[in-house]
DNA sequence: GCAAATTTGTCCGTATGTATC
DNA sequence: AGATACATACGGACAAATTTG
C-alpha cells in the first residue's frame, strides 16, 4: 500500500475554522514547548524526528517551520548537533530593514534617512537622562573608543566602524533600556551595508567624525545636556548630509 | 541507477569558504532575482518549479528559502496561487519582541516597559514638529478617533484599542518618517498581545484614557508643545503604572 | 456548476555532510 | 579512526487550493 496514513488532518475536519497550514501548527509547537517548558536561549530543543511524532507533522512541515523560527532567531540551528532556542534578537528587523532599503530605488534614501533620524531621536530625547545617569567610567570608555577611531583613522577603516559602533552602544546602555540598545544598533547595521550600495560615502571626514565624537564626550563629562544635544545635532547633521548629497546625485 | 546527479555543489568544492547551507544561497538567489527585476510588493515571482531550475536546487530547499523570506515578510505565498513578493512590513519584529515578552518570566515587564517609553520618546521627542506641522484636517481626525474611544467605551472594548491605536498612528504620521510609525504600530500590537497574559489590565480606567487622548488634541490644536508634551507625560504614566503594579503582584 | 490545469502543501524514503565521543 | 547522532538535501508521489475553460 506503500502509501502511510496522512491521518489526523483528514480525521479533522475542522468544523469550520480557516484551515490553516500544517507548518504554522508545527511553529505554534515549538512556540508553546519553549514557553511550557521554560526554556532559554540556547537550551537544547528535541530532535526533528522527535518533533515530527510530538506534533504529527513530517520532516518537511517540522523543517520549513524550524526555518520560520531560525529567521525570526527564536530558534537556532548548528549543523550536525542539534536544534536551540535562539538569542531572541532583533536580527530578522536587520534583514527585513535592508532588504527595503535596497529595493526601493526612490525611497532608498528616505529609508536611510528616516534611520539616522531615529537614532538621533533615541539620543536626543534621552539627553537629561543620559548624561546624569552616565558613571564617570563609562564615560572613560566612551574616550577609550574616540581613541580607537583616531588610532584607526587613517589604517583600515576596519576598526573605525567598529569603533564607532560601540561608542554608541554604550552611550545608550545606562538607560537600562535594553530595546532602546538593539534598535539602534540594528539601525547602524542596516545602515553600514545600505548606504554603500546608494554611494554614500561614509568614510569621509573622519576628522570631523571624530572631533564630534570627542565633543559628545566632553558635554558628558561637563554634565551639561545642552550641550550634549548640540554636539548630537552636530554629529547626525552631517550624516544626513551625505544621504541629501548622495540623493541629488540622481 | 534510480539517482539523479546531485551535482553542482559536489563539483565544486568551494575552494576554502566556508560552505553555506544550499537554502542560503537560494534565499540569496530570490533576493537578487527581486532587486534585478525591480520588482514591487505585490508583483509575482517565479513558481516553485522554476526557481528549481533557474538556482540549481531541490524542492525542499527552494521551499524552506521561501519560508525563510515569508517570515520576513519578503515574499508572500498564497497556496494554490503562486508565489509573490511580499509587504516588507516589520511583521517579523512584531513576532520576534511578542515572543520575547512571553518567554522571560522576569524580564517580560521590563519588555513592556521598555516598549511604552520607546512609544513615548517617539511622541515627546517630536513634539515640537507635530505640534507645528499637524494639519487643521489632522487634527480634526484626531478628535474623531477620541470620539470613537468614547462611544465604544461603554459598549465592546474592540473598537476602543482599534481607535486608540488610530489616534496615535496618525499623530505620528505628520513627520514623513514611515519608520517611526510603523515601529510604533508595531510596539503597540506587541503590547496588545502581550500585556492580557501578564495580567496588565489593559481596559481599565478608559475614562482616565480618553480624557488623556482629548487634552492632547487640544494641546495640538492650540499648537502649545509644552502642554503636548505635558499631555503625553499624563498619558503614559497610567500605563506604565499599570505595568509596574503587575510586575509587584509576582 | 463541473472538470481540467496550475500551483502550493505535505508526505515518504534515501543518501550525504557534519559534529561529537 | 571509527561509530553514532543529527541536520542537510534530493526526488517522487499525492493532497489541497485556486483559476480557467
Amino acid at each position: 500500500m506503500a502509501v502511510g496514513q496522512r491521518a489526523i488532518r483528514q480525521r479533522v475536519p475542522e468544523p469550520k475554522t480557516v484551515r490553516q497550514p500544517l507548518r504554522q501548527e508545527v511553529v505554534d509547537g515549538i512556540k508553546s514547548y519553549i514557553l511550557r517548558n521554560d526554556l532559554r536561549p540556547g537550551d537544547p530543543l528535541p530532535t526533528e524526528p522527535a518533533l515530527c511524532e510530538a506534533l504529527g507533522a513530517s520532516r518537511s512541515s517540522v523543517r520549513e517551520a524550524i526555518r520560520i523560527l531560525t529567521a525570526l532567531d527564536i530558534v537556532e540551528v548548528r549543523h550536525g548537533h542539534g536544534t536551540y532556542v535562539g538569542r531572541l534578537s532583533l536580527s530578522a528587523l536587520v534583514e527585513s530593514l535592508t532588504f527595503r532599503g535596497l529595493l526601493s530605488p526612490d525611497d532608498d534614501f528616505q529609508v536611510m534617512s528616516d534611520l539616522i533620524e531615529v537614532r538621533e531621536l533615541f539620543e536626543r530625547g534621552m539627553a537629561d537622562r543620559l548624561v546624569s545617569s552616565l558613571a564617570e567610567e563609562q564615560i572613560d570608555l566612551l574616550a577609550q573608543h574616540v581613541d580607537e577611531m583616531r588610532r584607526a583613522g587613517a589604517g583600515e577603516g576596519r576598526g573605525f566602524v567598529e569603533a564607532d559602533r560601540a561608542f554608541h552602544t554604550l552611550l545608550l546602555a545606562p538607560l537600562g533600556n535594553d530595546l532602546i540598545g538593539q534598535l539602534s544598533t540594528a539601525f547602524w547595521d542596516v545602515y553600514v551595508i545600505v548606504a554603500p550600495h546608494l554611494d554614500v560615502f561614509t568614510r569621509e571626514h573622519e576628522a570631523a567624525t571624530i572631533a564630534n565624537h570627542q565633543r559628545i564626550v566632553d558635554a558628558v563629562r561637563d554634565r551639561d545636556p545642552v550641550e550634549f544635544a548640540a554636539a548630537l545635532t552636530e554629529h547626525y547633521a552631517p550624516v544626513r548630509q551625505r544621504i541629501e548629497e548622495a540623493r541629488a546625485r540622481r
